[in-house]
DNA sequence: TTGTACGCGTTATCAG
DNA sequence: CTGATAACGCGTACAA
């Protein structure tokens, strides 16, 4: 291994003129400065960052922690912070949840010791168990898709997007939409539920039906599918893309025509949206965006903590169409063994 | 911060004492672990990692490269490390390539310096580039899904995936199957025609058709199957799952039935193969499996590299079915406008 | 402007 | 079994 000590010998200074050439400080000759470079450049030299870190204190580090690395949400979340971070000359260590919340604690003061700053995407963790992790974090922490009054944080115009997608529907004349809810513990579902009590007080009168709350995954579309049936809700507007990935499917295993008989909307305009058949239309939220922010919410070192929250887009595709009558669960069931119901 | 001076002064014995007694070191009596023990928990006193980096050398920390977190292939994989790594108290330090093989050399080594070892996920570096790239990383590196002579690592039976798909297909019925293929240089798609053309000189004199090169993603899916349908296939087996599903989405566009039509094989089975209409026949590779095995790999200190080949199996699901009649571009396209081609 | 010397928190070596 | 003490590689007061 090549040391600054090797590279002063080489360029003829001592290891202090070479640290400061290094480092651009000033009080350097340019003389030197040159010297130092080109020897640095030959020998191929590149400065130890455990050393570095244990003088500075700064590891050049951020930390990312998240439920699930698996899931696209996160996996575009991550994405953006790998590339910013990047940018920024820094590295990322990632630490990934599980979705088992008990091990969040442990798993951040793991991460914490080795990292400048942890970026947390934590949007199941109840709120009062996140204020003393808060706490315990001896470093700056940013918090995506959630906020919380002790952090910085990157958030999205959840209400907005709500009201979008509501505009959407009912201008298509939905009269009956279905909201089908994420985890009761989810920050950014209390959100869309706020937006939406809000919403269907207005004059028209129209009350938006509340399916209940369903696991965020595919699995939680396809109960919600069926609710949404019985219920004869025309339109439904789903937490997120994966659980209207779900109501998508039971719709179509149940024969129901999507957008003909019932539309559906998304949340997060993840890739498989797009993909999907019919294509999907959702609420398009700037998760890499939101990655990149995070990483910058770090160095930010104001006393109140920064709350910034990115504005989302619907996008329209092929799974909304104008409202057709209801359909309810006295519609007879296909009769293609393919996707009959046993 | 308390450090293990504070520890040892607590205890009541030398810092020496107190290095050993956490490291779980011999010659130390049984009352001075305890105190030290003692004295370290309550004081809440956590190793520097920095610090303890610049002596030992090792920094407990992994690497890992991927092309693209967002992509479900790496995001499996990434899981997998994550996972092996968590449990043997080791951190990831990961990056994301954004697919661009020239930035490799650079990524390799920014983070080859702050890591006991490298996960490298590189399937489309040409081998001749990669050879020099091993050559200069300095601590063990570990491949996933390729092979090199120089380096450990673990791979997928490929061969013994198409077998399986191929007989899957013949069994159905089809003689006329085509392959999707993947990038030129990827090593697993080498693998792939290779067992392909061992497979059609069999005694029955079936071929398999070759498509071409598409791009691994959902858009390559889509020309391939343009290019299937014109020369008469009646079963794909794509590259993996992605192309696979594009494939599929493109031929319901066209009108034409999956699998009453046209036969649909994917490779890797992906979270999305599951659940998308109908449910993709694929080949099930173990990428969280083959992410655990690769953290494992680094450790081996062997002075052969090791190359673990993971077995693969055949998931029988819905994009399968006995072979019907050849369906050519003669075929007149579906006249409902929501699918219809202009 | 330059060089010397100390300290960062730990581990490891060597006497006791 | 225990305790000084010397590294590890680098940044930085302080002195020159």
């Amino acid at each position: 291994m090549v040391t600054l000590r090797d590279v002063a010998r080489a360029a003829g200074v001592s290891l202090a003129t070479a640290s400061r050439a290094m480092s651009d400080a000033p009080h350097v000759s340019a003389a030197n400065r040159a010297q130092v470079a080109r020897a640095a450049e030959s020998l191929g030299y590149r400065p130890h960052p455990a050393a570095r870190a244990l003088t500075t204190g700064s590891t050049g580090t951020v930390g990312l922690v998240v439920p699930d690395l698996a899931n696209p949400f996160f996996a575009a979340v991550a994405k953006g912070v790998q590339a910013r971070a990047r940018e920024t000359g820094r590295e990322v260590l990632v630490a990934d949840t599980d979705e088992d919340v008990t091990v969040e604690p442990d798993v951040i003061t793991r991460l914490g010791d080795r990292v400048d700053g942890l970026v947390l995407c934590s949007p199941r963790l109840p709120a009062d168990r996140l204020g003393p992790l808060l706490a315990a974090a001896d470093g700056p922490v940013a918090l995506v898709n959630r906020e919380a009054p002790d952090a910085p944080s990157v958030s999205f115009d959840i209400a907005d997007g709500v009201r979008q997608a509501l505009d959407h529907l009912r201008a298509l004349g939905h009269d009956v939409v279905a909201y089908a809810g994420g985890p009761r513990s989810s920050w950014s579902d209390a959100e869309r539920r706020t937006a939406l009590a809000r919403l269907s007080t207005g004059t028209t009168g129209d009350a938006v039906l509340d399916l209940g709350s369903f696991r965020p995954t595919h699995g939680g579309g396809v109960q919600a599918a069926d609710l949404a049936l019985a219920a004869g809700a025309t339109a439904v507007l789903c937490f997120n893309d994966l659980v209207a990935l779900g109501v998508l499917a039971r719709l179509h295993a149940r024969g129901v025509a999507t957008p003909a008989d019932v539309s559906v909307v998304g949340f997060d305009d993840v890739a498989a949206a797009s993909l999907v058949t019919p294509a999907l239309t959702t609420v398009a939220v700037p998760l890499a965006r939101a990655g990149r922010v995070a990483v910058d919410l770090l160095a930010g070192g104001s006393p109140e903590p920064e709350h910034r929250r990115l504005s989302v887009e619907l996008v329209v595709r092929a799974s909304t169409a104008p409202a057709s009558p209801a359909v309810t669960d006295s519609r007879p069931l296909s009769t293609d063994p393919e996707v009959a119901i046993r």
